[in-house]
This record gives structure tokens, sequence and C-alpha cells, in this order.
DNA sequence: TATTGTTATACTCTATAACTATA
DNA sequence: TATAGTTATAGAGTATAACAATA
């Protein structure tokens, strides 16, 4: 039998090894100092934007509170816009802005060096395998 | 190619939404309120105790000091003990009491049922290669 | 009534540095 | 000198509830 509860130990751990790394070269690509999540919600937009909060929150399984503070914060740095949504004036659309872009690129260095030494051991069919299964338990 | 800063995505949206499910149901498992952190001590120390703190520090990827502050709230609730080192003075083993081992089997399933959730999308064998593939990860 | 987003509050987790004791 | 553990402090992340505006 497969032991969900050593699944998600085994899930924790690797997932602290890659923020401890994260943290740890941190002043080299995190230039406006956005924090982990500031991280997260940066790369998602980069797929997803312009993007309606509520859609980060679902996606990223954060609350929505967390999610207007942590968007006055990047929107404070110049890093994303809000605007309201044409179709629904309940709702804001979340758009990172030309230097918000340039942030997510050097981002994305720093964590796919996070990343890619964290998962050395494996052979890249594992990687693949790694990345297919992971992307089907996300799947909306 | 296999984007590493997408892997990086799925990984925290995947254990984000576990740890939320876990928050969710804490109330009917986590009876002494140890919290996401003391639970995976608790977890571990159910594997590998009696464990010098060092070892956890260094499995869990968490700093000295935040063990240190775990380990003594999960002393003051009664689910561990620390003893010195017979071997190395300077060091604590850490292990778990009665009350301990009885409270890791209410969190096991509490654990158990989470991630039994979130894994559902999977076929059995997807299930059992990650379990294969994350301990590729973890090893030491 | 339900949903979107904001504000406020309390709690947990994390990073860093300084310290003591032992190897 | 180096390692194990503790203490103290500041910062980041999270949960919850109450609120206003819109659907």
């Amino acid at each position: 039998m497969t032991d969900s509860a050593a699944l998600a130990q085994s899930f924790d751990r690797v997932v602290r090894r890659i923020e401890a790394r994260l943290t740890k070269n941190a002043a080299a690509f995190d230039h406006e100092k956005v924090g982990p999540l500031g991280g997260m919600v940066l790369l998602t937009l980069d797929e997803i934007a312009p993007s309606r909060i509520q859609v980060l929150v679902t996606r990223l399984s954060r609350d929505k509170s967390q999610m207007t503070r942590l968007l006055s914060l990047l929107e404070s740095k110049g890093l994303v816009a809000r605007a309201p949504c044409p179709n629904d004036a309940r709702s804001t659309l979340v758009d990172l802005t030309d230097l918000g872009r340039r942030r997510v690129a050097q981002l994305k260095e720093g964590v796919t060096e996070a990343v890619t030494d964290v998962l050395r051991p494996l052979e890249p069919e594992e990687r693949a395998a790694l990345a297919d299964i992971l992307g089907k338990l996300v799947t909306d």
C-alpha cells in the first residue's frame, strides 16, 4: 500500500528544500522583495494575466484577504496594476506591468535554478513523470 | 523540455491544497493544537524517534531555533520528552511520549484523509510512481 | 441571497544573529 | 574552531470574521 501520511511528509520535505534554497538566494533574483508568495502570484500572473482576484485565490488556494494585501504590496512596488472588470462591477482585473514582466523573468531564473538543484537526483523520465502527475492534480 | 518554474508552481498548489484541507478539519484530529509544523515533527518522530534535534532540523529543512521553540511547545503539551544524549553532551534526544504516540495515530488519520482526497485524480500506478519519485528526492 | 473584494485581528511560521556549552 | 542547542526579535504567511458594493 501507499502510505498517504508518508507522502505528505515527502511533499513537505521537498517543498521546504526548494523554499530554503529560494530564500537563501533571494537577494539574487527577488529584487523587489515580494517574498515566496509574491513570487508565486507573479509567476501565476505571467501565465494567466489579466486575471480576476478570485481566480488567483482559487488557483493558489490562498485566502482572499491575503490576496488583497499581497496585491496591494505588488501594486505599491509597481509590479501589477488593478483595473475594474468590464463584465462584473464586483470584480477586479489584475495584470502585470512592464516592470512586473521584467521581474518575472528574473524570478523564473532563480526558481528554475533552485528547482533544478533539488530535482537533480531524478532521471529525465522521472522528472517528466513528476511534472505530468502533479499537473493532473491541479487541473482547473 | 520540462519547465522548472512551472513545476515549482504545481508543487506549491498541491501542497497548499493539502494544507488547506488539513487546516479546515484540524479540529477533528489536531486535539493538542500543534499546528501543521507540529504535526510534521510528530509524524517524523513516529518514524525515527528517539532522534537528535539536529537530525530533525536537517530532515525537515527547518531552522534550529524554530525546532527548539516547537519542541518546547510539544513538550509542554506532554507529547514529547527531551533527554540528554549519552554519546555527545552537546546533543539532546527527543522521543514521543505515550500520549504523543496516541496523538500521532489520530494525526495520521486526518492527514491520510486529506492527502487521499487531493490525490484522488491519480490512478494507483501514478500514486505509486509519485511516492517513488518523491522518495528519491528526500533520501537522507 | 450570494459573490467580490477590503479591512482588521490574532496566530503560526520563518530568518537572522547572539549566546552558552561541549567536541 | 566547529557543532548542538537556546533565546530574542523582526518579518512573512495564514485563518477568521465583519463589512460595503454589486449580482
